[in-house]
DNA sequence: TTTTTTATTGACTCGTCAATCAAGAAAAAC
DNA sequence: GTTTTTCTTGATTGACGAGTCAATAAAAAA
């Protein structure tokens, strides 16, 4: 019972099973048949869609970098000034479609794979420049030229706790992790202003 | 031509070539022959002394362990005072015996292992446990009560930096990270004083 | 109505890899 | 000098999984 304009829902379900099956699994090491599986398709249909495994993989991660790109976007466009623009930024991150259990997995996933396909780690590579550069843009105001190492220290430190979120089993603590990274920038800008 | 008493050497050859075939991998997805060829014995002879492919694999994280826990207590030995303490340990981590590229990509990846094995995630956690403990038992005289949190942003920072350099190509830049944490550290107690 | 396009799958191929095993060779013990 | 222990590997097994393909079926176009 073939309908037509099938492929972006074939697609958008693929996808959103890659996230659910490495979440369950937390290894990368899930069979395409897995994936097809939970989808509700046979696995020559996700080789008909993707072509490939690997393929699979990215189109997975990219969504979850889209997601998380309209989640700062949305963010950032009911914050005003600097400082509560950095806020709402560091927030995103933490907030509650990022932050799934399923969806941290496999970001910790990407990273192991990021190693390995340039692809992947050109799409990583597209996450850290934007949080990077959304940082240094509001922070230079604050804190002039110091900008960017704070930027840094502040990445490591969203990206740390992230990770450690990821190794936690159980439901992950968002709340606790932002109170951090923003009590961690309000010691940095106080020392900026002394 | 069978020498006696090769077990331990063969097994530290096996560790070696893990991390080794890890680093140039990137991946966990090495084979047990690929080892083996690097160790200069058949697959067969490390099944033998090991059991399996998942026990080499917990060989190589406890030997990097080990070797980060013998830095960092060499370290602490030669420090006075508890904040050349913090110092100590925090410089240990970004030291060239842990901070070498194929230790760091084998760190990513038993992150990821740690999700799957419940034996690797008994390790991470003993390297957690210890780290955290070094940092608050330093951290008490000069913070009181508040220095269980600022151990979790420095721990936090750590491995988000740690993290960061295994993603990077090329060499890793220890004195850079460390001076980062050395500089959140130095934010955080002068917060604690006011 | 015939043809083409889109959707879909079961069955199959081909490769890979972990793990096993039987057998050989050298030292040590007896 | 024979037996036992330690070390070692080539060959094999068995499982599993990515990717292909031919065939089916429905819709759309002709």
């Amino acid at each position: 019972m073939p309908k037509l304009g099938m492929e972006p829902i074939r697609r958008a379900a693929l996808v959103e099973a890659t996230i659910a099956e490495i979440g369950l699994q937390g290894t990368l090491d899930v069979t395409v048949s897995q994936i097809a599986r939970r989808a509700g398709m046979s696995s020559a249909l996700a080789h008909h869609y993707f072509g490939g495994k690997e393929q699979i993989f990215l189109a997975a991660m990219r969504h979850v970098l889209t997601v998380y790109g309209a989640d700062v976007r949305a963010a950032l466009s009911r914050a005003t000034g600097p400082r509560a623009r950095l806020e709402a930024v560091i927030r995103a991150g933490f907030g509650t479609s990022n932050f799934r259990p399923e969806v941290i997995a496999a970001w910790l996933n990407f990273y192991a794979l990021a190693r390995t396909s340039a692809d992947a780690a050109r799409l990583l590579r597209v996450y850290q420049r934007r949080l990077h550069s959304n940082l240094c843009h509001d922070l230079a105001p604050l804190a002039g030229d110091r900008a960017p190492a704070i930027a840094e220290r502040l990445e490591g430190l969203i990206d740390g706790l992230y990770l450690r979120q990821g190794l936690r089993r159980g439901t992950p603590d968002g709340e606790a992790a932002s109170a951090h990274v923003l009590f961690a920038l309000e010691l940095e800008l106080r020392a900026v202003q002394s």
